[in-house]
DNA sequence: TATTGTTATACTCTATAACTATA
DNA sequence: TATAGTTATAGAGTATAACAATA
């Protein structure tokens, strides 16, 4: 049975404060650009090439109902568009416009810049054992 | 002017990715509890103590327009209530109620245990290290 | 005049349930 | 039957602008 010291639960409220801080700083870095912070989530999503519905909503952890709805508002923006899958009538792709991969790769960039800033301070092995520490947490999932 | 690397952008990239994940993770752990996470978050800050709304608004990173109607639905389901401020009487106070307060334990216990099963594989050097580095990246807020 | 909090309004995000078209 | 995606509906989160009461 796990014993739960104090410094383990000071280390996941640290990550639970950092979690919010880099929320905000996600959403004050989309805002200027037009984008909510779940529209930018989707947009940068799909840098990695196109998705169909039902892997989207996979990725963003959401019902693929509510993502139809945010999908037709980008979609009317001309940020992304539904193409058809050949091999499955009932499918569709989702993928970056022109101008959406262009206002995707700026929300990126905007981020990153934004968090750069933060660890900026930290020597270059924090930055690697931090580097590791991140892949281990992101393996868990 | 700032250099950026392939290394500083990958670093950049994971703790997005960190911040997504541990986004899920917080919105699995309220549900259940019936709260949104945004409720979840509200009532652990009231953990620290009652807060006005301007300075909860601050905490929160949302509009005071905004917060007014969470806290109205919160108030109703009794989880928190307003209190006048002696001493400025278009002020308010807003603080946990008994149940609040145990809902809001029941969530932040939920949350941190579900994050420490995250980091149970991090051996003892690099979680020390990792919360260095989170309480320098929170510092610089 | 400035600040505290609320109201009015309009969008966006989100889930559940029911539906259609296709596999 | 099962799956992909949509529609209908309801509630919650959010911002902007305008407002009342108090400082």
């Amino acid at each position: 049975m796990a014993t739960t010291t104090a410094q383990d639960e000071e280390l996941a409220s640290a990550l639970v404060q950092t979690m919010h801080r880099l929320q905000d700083l996600h959403a004050e870095s989309s805002r200027p650009l037009g984008l909510t912070p779940q529209q930018a989530h989707l947009l940068c999503v799909l840098l990695g090439g196109p998705l169909g519905m039902t892997e989207l909503s996979r990725v963003l952890s959401i019902e693929r109902s509510s993502l139809t709805s945010m999908v037709d508002r980008l979609e009317r923006r001309d940020l992304v568009a539904r193409t058809a899958n050949p091999t499955d009538r009932r499918a569709c792709h989702i993928e970056l416009t022109t101008d959406g991969k262009s206002l995707a790769h700026d929300v990126h960039n905007a981020v990153v810049a934004r968090i750069e800033t933060l660890t900026a301070d930290l020597s270059a092995s924090t930055r690697k054992t931090l580097m590791t520490a991140l892949q281990s947490i992101l393996a868990q999932a």
